[in-house]
RNA sequence: GGUUCCGUAGCUCAGCUGGAUAGAGCAGCUCACUUCUAAUGAGCAGGUCUUUGGUUCGAAUCCAAACGGGAUCACCA
């Protein structure tokens, strides 16, 4: 047990016991209460007094003093107490810290259970489109999800990293189109590919979807001129009305209300392109199996895996099982029938299948299209009950996904426990805020998306500047220092992306994020690396011998303590932030201490020692922590 | 409009199972490298914790309302 939750359980524990010879009643264990003692008091651990005053009918100081009293009696680790205004400071003896650092020395996975002891959770992440190269927001997505599996496995967890890859539909076929359509041909009749024109594949396939966007544009706005010169031949008369409708809707509205009157016109002019129909009628000869259909499906899809493949090696994530759209989306449907039997979903006039959930506070949803189609949330549960099949020992889900998703995933929840899945219960949206640029949100149409593999680019690129400017580079090979400026600018870029608590949407300074001052991650490293070159030097270590302990000595062992209930919380609350903000206390903790006390210059072996193996267990634990948020950590610097 | 998340220093964020004088980082101003890596440390300054009411011995934290901001409410994904 840590530390301590041990030193909190014996005081609770004595203190229960004797309650009727303390206080001459029988006290409840709730108004028994812990905190970590204020910065400018001494002592290490506080019980706080005002919940026994109610019952003991004395005052805080008298109370705080008897207990105190006894206490000290019988524990040997508190050393002495006082109190101060309703609080009873506890103050540990040295002895006590400097063997609990003897017993984290000796630890090699200290903080960590033991590994498969827990329910296998099974945790999506990233689940990209493959019309989109990733960006910002992708990233924060990546790792974050990533950075919660290594947490789980810290708890004990067995862990399933997955991902869904929405490999179809309609708006792929948007961009096969485009590229079958508007890709230019080179001097041996190529259409352009990823090898023919050096473009990374998901790079290539988002320009023809954003090619596809710039015709559908064109031809919608087309089509709307002609509606308004009333030259309507061709157009079905159901669009035209409503066109004309929406027209005269618009006399005398706000600017608001007429930008979303034109916007259902563009809505009505976008169904009647060519190009939509074109599209459509892929889809349905994809759905066909169509060879060339598929064929082109295939290919483009390989490029663009191959593209997400290296933007996943650079952001140093990875997948034990990855799941298709296209694979899944039957099973849905298989799903859905089901259901419609036993009554789950109701069907209507037109043919289309819904769930109704106002009972439960929602709306109806639908399931199925008219034409039967499957919808997203068809496809998500045949997801789930697949890889419920696929790993029968799986106990819980947990989905990596922005929050605009939320209602999204309620209604999933909602549905699969009403189909009567008992492992419905343990799905998880583990959700997160939007990551927003100082000029605003990140909006496609304005440029303004921040891509990924640039942004990596650019913060190793700038790591590099910086410690080619002052790091301690001397004898390292070239391939050493590359790892080394990746390592630095990675490191900073993902520490900067998950220091933030995952729920709250943050800001994204590109300057701050190259900053390597303060709460960041080369910060850390560079703490790291110092402790390393320490050790290089001190020579070796050996068991504790010292006795006296400074406060600053102490104040990182008791945060070296802390580390497994800290790994406990991150994994409760599924949240990297909290072993961030751990890590970055520790650092500042060990950095006041290094500052201040001399290690190797010290001249009583017994404390040079016992400073040593501080700073190894320091670097052990800072090693530890940020491999949980998926960071790496460099031997020098 | 319904639902939901959020509002803490100039900026970015911690703190929120109720507890002592609300904390960091950045930016600003001082100071400390012949020393174990100064990518560091010490200090100064900066606050009506959006507002109002309630619960309590005690509220940034819990409850309610108001104000301000985001998301969502498609036969899109």
């Amino acid at each position: 047990m840590e530390a301590l939750h041990f030193m909190e359980n014996q005081i609770k524990k004595i203190v229960l016991e004797n309650s009727e010879l303390l206080f001459g009643v029988n006290i409840d264990a709730s108004i028994i209460q812990f905190q970590k003692t204020r910065k400018e008091v001494e002592g290490d651990l506080t019980l706080v007094i005002f919940p026994f005053v109610k019952v003991l009918r004395c005052s805080p100081d008298e109370a705080g003093k008897k207990i105190g009293d006894f206490l000290q009696e019988r524990l040997s680790f508190i050393s002495h107490y006082s109190v101060v205004s309703g609080f009873l400071n506890f103050v540990i003896s040295n002895d006590y810290w400097l063997s609990q650092l003897e017993m984290i020395h000796e630890k090699m996975d200290f903080g960590f259970e033991k590994p498969n002891s827990k329910p296998t959770i099974m945790v999506e992440y990233s689940s990209p489109n493959t019309n989109k190269p990733l960006h910002l927001g992708h990233l924060r997505n990546n790792f974050l999800g990533y950075s919660v599996a290594e947490i789980l496995k810290a708890n004990g967890h067995k862990v399933i990293k997955s991902q869904i890859i929405n490999d179809r539909g309609i708006h792929i076929c948007k961009s096969m189109l485009a590229w079958e359509k508007f890709s230019p041909t080179n001097e041996k009749g190529e259409r352009e590919t990823p090898s023919n024109t050096g473009i990374k594949g998901d790079k290539l396939v988002g320009k023809y979807y954003v090619e596809f966007d710039k015709h559908f544009n064109a031809e919608a706005n087309s089509i709307i001129n002609h509606w308004e010169k009333g030259d309507v031949d061709g157009f079905s008369s159901k669009s035209i009305n409503e066109f004309i409708r929406l027209t005269e809707s618009k006399e005398g509205k706000e600017d608001k209300a007429l930008k979303g009157i034109d916007d259902k016109i563009k809505d009505l002019a976008k169904n009647e392109t060519s190009l939509l129909r074109e599209a459509k009628d892929m889809l349905i000869r994809w759905e066909a199996r169509d060879p060339q259909t598929y064929l082109l499906w295939s290919t483009m899809n390989s490029w663009v895996y191959d593209g997400f493949a290296s933007t996943y090696k650079s952001m140093g994530v990875d997948f034990d099982k990855l799941y298709y759209e296209s694979e899944t989306f039957l099973l849905g449907k298989d799903i859905v029938f089901e259901g419609l039997e036993k009554g789950v979903f109701f069907r209507k006039e037109d043919g289309s299948v819904w769930i109704d959930l106002t009972a439960d506070g929602l709306d109806e949803k639908i399931v199925l299209r008219s034409d039967g189609t499957t919808v997203y949330m068809t496809q998500d549960v045949g997801t789930a009950v697949d890889r419920i099949n696929d790993f029968p020992d799986l106990s819980g889900m947990i989905y990596t996904v922005g929050n605009e998703q939320d209602y999204h995933f309620k209604v999933l929840f909602l549905i699969l426990k009403k189909l009567g899945y008992s492992w419905a219960h343990n799905c998880f949206h583990l959700s997160y805020g939007m990551v927003d640029l100082p000029s605003g949100k990140m909006k496609s149409r304005e440029g303004t998306v921040v891509d990924a593999d640039d942004l990596m680019h650019e913060v190793v690129q700038s790591a590099k500047e910086m410690t080619q400017e002052r790091g301690y580079l001397e004898g390292m090979t070239d391939q050493d220092k590359n790892d080394l400026f990746n390592l630095i600018g990675m490191g900073g870029l993902k520490y900067y992306l998950l220091k933030v608590d995952p729920k709250k949407r943050m800001m994204f300074d590109p300057a701050e994020s190259i900053e390597l001052n303060g709460n960041t991650g080369p910060f850390i490293q560079y703490a790291h690396a110092r402790i390393k070159s320490l050790l290089a030097k001190g020579g070796e270590t050996s068991a504790v011998k010292a006795q006296e302990l400074a406060l600053a000595e102490k104040e990182v062992i008791k945060l070296l303590v802390e580390y497994p209930m800290i790994i406990q919380e991150a994994g409760r609350e599924l949240s990297p932030a909290v072993v961030c903000n751990y890590i970055f206390e520790l650092v500042k903790s060990y950095n006041q201490f290094y500052q201040n006390i001399p290690i190797l210059i010290e001249v009583n072996e017994d404390l040079k020692n016992m400073r040593l193996l501080l700073s190894k267990n320091v670097a052990k634990v800072i090693a530890s922590a940020m491999l949980l948020i998926g960071v790496n950590v460099p031997e020098r610097m």
